[in-house]
RNA sequence: GCCACCGUAGCUCAGUGGUAGAGCGCACCCUUGGUAAGGGUGAGGUCACGGGUUCAACUCCCGUCGGCGGCUCCA
């Protein structure tokens, strides 16, 4: 006699095992009808799956009409969809193995192995649509049967898959004590495949779905196993999700950092310069000083010091760190002393005999900087230190190198030289805390002036049953709780992760999302306890005697590099005011008003106000589209008209219309406010009180 | 680093085994126009680079470099 209770806390009693899909039945036929899947006491599962106990049910649904569906929905959608594509793929290839389908957050993929020579290639996507089509018509059931391990074992070993092998042998392992296969059919008529699932009723619930992409992947991530060809694919309930959805993904596109970069010059990466070595354009050097011109006084307030330090150092210095020889696989190879790189020749030192003495460390000569901390650490160790004159915080704008794999780079996010908003705070255990939050503050106040609060806080903690961390266990439990207390003043949700910290101490991490839906880690705080060691540090305490001091790194937007990519993403090219490298154009409207354009833009040069005049022959509309297309947020139009009344006509980005004429100085005093203030005074209000800024940019 | 795909004018892209095209941009000319593309003319390309096949390669094959999408990695 299950008793069922439903999301709303109603129960419903019934006489014997029962189904999701039969009580839905026993509320209505509609809901019966589009019901594809329930979750039984929080478990995903089939509208099939039995109920013989007492359980919460919630009961799965797709409706054609609505606009968003449940995400449970989505995941039953997509994966059946990724079965359907399988079925697909192998009637075109029948020797084609499969091996690990599951749906995602953003659609669904199957990992597929293509022995026979015939790499699946996108030019077949319109056939395997249309087969999956076919099928999806077919409407036929998603039937599950189940075998005991042993026997389900020797079904797989008969039919020669390693990697549906490997699959069940994992189940069984994790627990399973039977395996499952769903077939699309019939048994023994329509094709199978060993899975979990679950799965959609039939084909038919799957409503619209689109093959995206074909890229590849390894078996078990492991780059010396089976390269598999992995296609990706969306499903959705209805065809107006999936438009919808591709039209955005279309919009993200043109969003992309590298294409809206190319568009405002803002970057160049220059293949003969090399891969990964971004070159800043004029107005992305703007972009950039401007940013880093506001984090520098945030710096000043919070007293940090700057200080500037070269981009190479002996390679003994990074012995003591540890970064070199640790690290070698992603640094540039060191640049070898030219006194020993000519004695070497001289002894007839072969490349072989030069490589293993890099490898082992045993050559003299520079390396170019892969962090910034050491260097900051000879400025600490140069002299000696009361305890009075912690916490000591040395900051940098440091460029460092690093050598990424190829395949890795891209853009401004990943590249192979870049500049961290990097500092180093020497200080006592009882100051970590507090220096903490005033990294944190710093975070807060910038990404508030950003408009940027789409990011996650994530703290990296200890394994505790792991013996690799330096440092003792008070220290780090004082210096976790330090970054829980300080994450909680940050207002906004964060995330623990046991096992994350770094060897050295526990670590917050910024992340924010590109717009096609990548993590990037952003900036980072983390507390180190082994850097002191290994360079010795002291510091005189209270008692008189020498203390090992606590370093905190951190760098809170990660590099200029990645931050700013991020940020084009983010406004989508449309920098605010003050950030925007061309802040006001004005454009004339003929010839005749040449002389009133200088006179404009010399008044708002002498405003420091970065603007440029327009006076080509073009016809106006044609002025204010191209202006429009660089995202520049102000457009003055200037005629004869406004040249008697020394006046300009304005117009803002984000506004259709022509906003109207007000006097040159208001205007020029009102734009130079709005940037001084970084946005806080906002030039609209003061020359059109009236206006108001429509709600979506 | 690995796999797939790609590389044609400054940009976006079309194209073919017989030495190349469009739109935008640029230059010049006409136009002097009050709020999102006025008109005309012209200049620009060793078809990424290096080999090979061929009577002939931008096109086919191999390699290198670079891009893109993944995988793996990111102190």
């Amino acid at each position: 006699m299950p008793t069922i209770t439903l999301p709303d806390g109603s129960t419903r009693s019934f006489d014997g095992a029962t189904t999701p899909y039969e009580i839905a039945q026993s509320i209505s036929e509609g809901l019966a009808a589009c019901a594809i899947g329930a979750r039984i006491n929080g478990e995903l599962t089939d509208v099939t799956t039995p109920i013989t106990d007492d359980a919460e049910l919630k009961i799965v649904t797709a409706r054609k009409g609505e606009k968003k569906s449940d995400p449970d929905a989505l995941m039953l959608i997509r994966h059946s969809c990724a079965h359907v594509m399988a079925e697909a793929i192998q009637r075109i290839h029948p020797n084609a193995k499969l091996v690990y389908g599951p749906a995602l957050d953003t659609g669904f993929y199957y990992d597929i192995l293509f022995d026979d020579g015939s790499p699946l290639s996108s030019d077949e996507f319109e056939a395997i649509e249309s087969e999956m089509k076919a099928i999806i018509k077919e409407d036929r059931p998603f039937v599950k049967y189940e075998l005991p391990c042993d026997e389900g074992l020797q079904k797989l070993t008969k039919e020669g898959s390693k990697f549906k092998i490997d699959n069940a042998e994992r189940a069984i392992q994790n627990g399973s004590s039977t395996l499952s296969w769903y077939v699309t059919g019939n048994p023994n008529e329509h094709w199978e495949d060993l899975c979990k699932g679950p799965h959609v009723p039939s084909t038919g619930a799957i409503g619209a779905f689109k093959l995206q992409t074909i890229a590849s992947s390894y078996w078990h991530g492991d780059s010396d196993s089976d390269r598999l060809t992995r296609v990706y694919g969306i499903a959705f309930v209805h065809k107006k999700q999936l438009k919808s959805h591709l039209k955005l993904l279309e919009e993200a596109k043109k969003r992309d950092h590298r294409i809206i970069g190319k568009k405002l010059g803002l970057f160049h990466i220059d293949e003969m310069v090399g891969q990964g070595l971004l070159l800043w354009t004029p107005n992305g050097a703007i972009v950039r000083q401007e940013l880093q011109n506001f984090i520098a006084e945030q710096l000043r307030r919070q007293q940090y010091s700057q200080v500037f330090t070269p981009h190479i150092g002996k390679l003994d210095l990074y012995r003591t760190s540890g970064h070199y020889p640790f690290y070698q696989d992603s640094q540039y190879p060191p640049l070898i002393d030219p006194d020993q790189l000519h004695a070497l020749a001289k002894d007839g030192c072969s490349c072989g005999d030069l490589a293993n003495m890099m490898k082992d460390g045993e050559i003299e000569g520079y390396l170019l900087k892969p962090m910034n901390c050491p260097h900051h650490i000879r400025i600490f160790a140069n002299g000696q230190h009361s305890y009075r004159d912690l916490p000591i915080r040395l900051a940098e704008f440091g460029t460092v190198y690093r050598w990424e794999q190829s395949g890795e780079i891209s853009g401004m996010t990943r590249v192979r030289g870049f500049t961290q908003d990097d500092a180093h705070i020497f200080c006592t255990e009882d100051q970590v805390e507090g220096e903490i939050i005033g990294c944190l503050e710093l975070v807060n106040i910038i990404f508030d002036t950003l408009g940027m609060h789409d990011f996650t806080v994530r703290i990296g903690l200890r394994d505790a049953d792991s013996d690799k961390y330096v440092g003792d266990a008070d220290n780090w439990d004082k210096a976790e709780s330090a970054c829980r207390t300080a994450a909680g003043t940050l207002g906004v949700p964060w995330i623990e992760e046991q096992g994350e910290a770094a060897f050295y101490g526990p670590k917050i991490d910024f992340i924010v999302n590109d717009v096609i839906g990548r993590p990037w880690q952003l900036g980072t705080i983390q507390v180190d306890y082994n850097l002191p060691e290994r360079f010795n540090l002291s510091y005189i305490g209270k008692d008189g005697n020498q203390h090992r001091p606590v370093m905190i790194h951190r760098a809170p937007f990660g590099s200029m590099e990645r931050f700013i990519g991020v940020l084009i993403e983010h406004f989508a090219g449309a920098f605010p005011t003050w950030l925007a490298p061309e802040q006001v154009r004005v454009l004339a409207i003929s010839e005749k008003s040449n002389d009133y354009a200088d006179t404009v833009h010399q008044t708002l040069l002498n405003k420091d106000i970065r603007a440029s005049v327009d006076k080509s022959d073009e016809r106006i509309q044609a002025k204010i589209r191209n202006a429009a297309e660089m995202k520049i947020p102000w457009i003055i139009v200037v005629g004869p008209r406004d040249a008697e009344g020394n006046n300009v006509s304005v117009r803002m980005r984000g506004i259709l219309e022509d906003l109207g004429a007000v006097s040159l100085d208001t205007f020029a005093d009102a734009i130079s406010a709005e940037i001084k203030s970084r946005g806080n005074e906002p030039a609209l209000k003061t020359c059109f009180p009236d206006v108001k800024l429509p709600e979506v940019t």
